[in-house]
DNA sequence: GACCTCATTTTTTTT
DNA sequence: AAATGAGGTC
């Protein structure tokens, strides 16, 4: 992906037009840190230094690593690095933390005790396989009975909880006196976190193993193996090591112990290890991010470097100021002072509403002012703290024929229809491997055969006796009926095995075979208008998979999320969330629902991390920034949340949206709820 | 026992 | 969007 509007002085040979600063940083040799703040063109920087490795200390291409952490900011470098340098010449090594993990474990399957062709299990999938644990030892009576919504909070808590101990290099059987010592040093008080972290610990040996039995890797897998493999077999590693003479990390301030291990494992023999990041942006310590790693780099690295970057190229003083106001209140961070060149601008605006309806009908109406006074759509960018909070704002958009773009490359693959067809594909690919049972699982009654919970429980039973997979299990079963149902899904397991015995025919046919035959395209169509958006995204799909002859490299793509390609958003306005924005600059910025009720997220232990996801908000904007909030949202009462108050006052004016406000007719209908009446007694 | 429909609910954030 | 739960029909 390109960048539509990159900094004034975007660099052709990817040096000239660089400051000072940023020249030094990128010629610089051995371990370096760039601490570089948001806008000071920290990816330039990055790109720069790849450039200079190549040109002027004449490394070989593919024998430099760069790593990212989304797809998005790999495509954008190997874009840049292209036009820097010339397609052929570009790095082959480019991608994201979890593709380079991918590449490690499929050349070496049994440093996880995986056979080739392990599945890449999503988190999705993760929670289903806790979910399955949880219910056996519910059902085992060691477990008391929650309610629905309890117990799913609970899977999300324990799955979430195991992720963050790989992440941090504990391996099973560490894993209960590790979790042990967290909460002691920790001190952890609130007893409901200390029993999840206790029940992550207590069933991560049991998820480990269902993973392995079933031939799987989850996302923290690809890194964590070959990061453990690596610390202990010196062999392996230096057959990994050498083939990098540097490496190369982009958002360091994110990295998380797991990761900065495998980086440095891979970049000690000869210390070329260049990382930029900014620690006032690091976003996703829920994921396990450890900004300490990022603070901490030259102790690590005691003949490193590290450079700072202070001047700002993309936003106006008064965005700026704003920015630099809410971050003043994280005073863990690391020290800087950002400023720019170039003038004030214009104030922020700060816009209210009486509800959400009202909000995204504002913020459509103000970006067809905008379009209509020249700025083009590109230039404008809605964020926000909750993906939730896209569909309303979608609709407005809609409705005013604004031209939008749904900024989220995980969305499509994750959609139910996409993974009922590719479960489908799977199936046909390995019927009789115990992989394929979620897959089994997932589509056997999909349209309706007559196979509900109690035929599954059946079939499982009868799987686990026999020791076959699910759908051998099937057709076992299967053989000795002949009611309606059974012949039904005779005819569903026949056509599985026949395409999958089937040699030739493409991916894409095999899975449009499948989804016709098996009347999985005709449950949709007969669903109407609901079913439409299903087929265009099976249609999708049927295209997707024609770059792809290896199975496998269809369903690692589909699970690490990776973007849709050749789409041209040129003309779009973009709609994200604030973590989906990080490294990107639009010329006009909505940011919607700035609510005390909804950000900062209450839930969230980590309150410094909201105050840098609103700096990360913030210092997107390059010339107008737009905040706006709702006094009811979702039939309850909200204000302007603690950061609007923060920004200085000359940095900020009312915005835009005082006639809309006063809509009498959606005022009585918001008020007149039953949820509102209710909520509004209490206040 | 399976399955449909309708209503309710609840969301971090990403690989 | 998706997952759940209730209540009714076949």
């Amino acid at each position: 992906m390109e960048t539509r509007f990159p900094s004034p002085a975007v660099a052709d040979d990817g040096l000239a037009g660089l400051t000072p600063a940023q020249r030094e940083a990128a010629g610089q040799a051995g371990a370096v840190v760039v601490l570089a703040g948001a806008g000071t063109g920290k990816t330039r920087t990055l790109v720069a230094g790849i450039v200079d490795r190549i040109v002027r200390r004449g490394m070989a291409p593919h024998r430099i690593l760069a790593v990212t952490f989304t797809n998005k900011a790999a495509a954008e470098m190997k874009s840049r690095i292209a036009t820097a340098l010339g397609a052929e010449r570009a790095p082959y090594w480019v991608g994201t933390f979890h593709a380079h993990g991918r590449r490690q474990l499929r050349t070496d399957p049994d440093i996880a005790g995986l056979r080739p062709g392990f599945d890449i299990c999503d988190a999705e999938d993760s929670r289903r396989i806790v979910r399955r644990l949880l219910e056996k030892a519910r059902d085992a009576g060691i477990m008391e009975d929650d309610d629905g919504e309890t117990f799913r909070r609970r899977v999300k808590s324990i799955a979430t909880r195991i992720a963050m101990l790989k992440e941090d290099m504990i391996l099973p059987e560490q894993a209960i006196i590790s979790t042990e010592g967290l909460i002691a040093s920790r001190k952890l008080a609130d007893p409901d976190d200390i029993m999840a972290w206790r029940d992550a610990a207590a069933l991560y040996p049991a998820y480990q193993a269902m993973l392995r039995e079933a031939n799987m890797a989850d996302f923290t897998d690809l890194l964590l193996w070959p990061t453990v493999t690596m610390l202990r077999d010196e062999t392996y590693r230096q057959d990994w090591a050498a083939r990098f003479d540097a490496v190369l990390a982009d958002e360091f301030q994110d990295v998380n112990r797991l990761q900065f291990l495998w980086l440095r494992a891979l970049a000690r023999d000869h210390g070329e290890l260049f990382v930029v990041g900014d620690d006032a942006q690091s976003i996703y310590g829920w994921r396990g991010a450890n900004v300490a790693i990022i603070r901490n780099f030259l102790r690590e690295f005691p003949d490193g470097r590290m450079i700072a970057l202070e001047e700002n190229f993309r936003s106006t003083g008064h965005i700026l100021a704003a920015a630099n106001a809410v971050i003043a209140g994280d005073s863990s961070r690391l020290e800087k002072t950002l400023y720019t060149a170039s003038g004030e601008g214009a104030p922020l605006e700060i816009v209210s509403w009486t509800g959400s309806l009202e909000e995204a009908q504002g913020i459509a109406a103000e970006i067809g002012r905008r379009a209509a006074e020249g700025v083009p759509y590109e230039e404008m960018a809605i964020l926000y703290r909750y993906n939730f909070l896209s569909r309303i704002v979608e609709e407005q958009l809609l409705r005013s024929k604004i031209p939008y773009e749904l900024v989220n490359d995980t969305a499509f693959w994750q959609r139910a229809v996409i993974r009922d067809a590719l479960a489908l594909l799977r199936l046909s690919c390995c019927p009789d491997e115990r992989q394929s049972d979620d897959a089994f699982r997932r589509v056997v009654n999909q349209p309706a055969r007559g196979i509900g919970a109690k035929t599954l429980a059946r079939l499982e039973q009868l799987a686990d006796e026999e020791a076959v997979s699910l759908f051998r299990a099937a057709e076992m079963s299967v053989a000795r009926a002949n009611g309606k149902a059974a012949r039904r899904l005779q005819a569903f397991l026949a056509l599985v095995r026949s395409v999958g015995q089937s040699e030739d025919p493409s991916l894409s046919e095999r899975i449009g075979r499948l989804v016709e035959e098996s009347g999985y395209a005709d449950m949709h169509r007969a669903a109407g208008e609901e079913g439409r958006a299903a087929l265009e995204n099976l249609h999708e799909l049927l295209e997707l998979a024609r770059d792809f002859t290896v199975v496998e490299d269809l369903f690692d793509h589909a699970a690490l999320g990776s973007a849709k390609h050749g789409e041209d958003a040129l003309g779009r306005v973009k709609l994200m969330t604030i973590h989906g924005s990080k490294g990107l600059e639009f010329g006009h910025v909505f940011l919607l629902g700035w609510e005390d009720t909804l950000f900062p997220s209450r839930a969230n232990p980590d309150q410094d991390e909201e105050r840098r996801l609103a700096y990360v908000a913030l210092t997107r904007g390059r010339r107008r920034v737009a905040i706006s909030w709702c006094a009811w949202r979702n039939g309850r009462p909200a204000g302007a949340n603690s950061f609007i108050d923060e920004i200085p006052a000359q940095a900020k004016r009312d915005g835009w949206a005082r006639e809309v406000r006063r809509n009498p007719r959606f005022v009585k209908r918001q008020a007149g709820s039953l949820a509102d009446q209710i909520a509004a007694m209490g206040f």
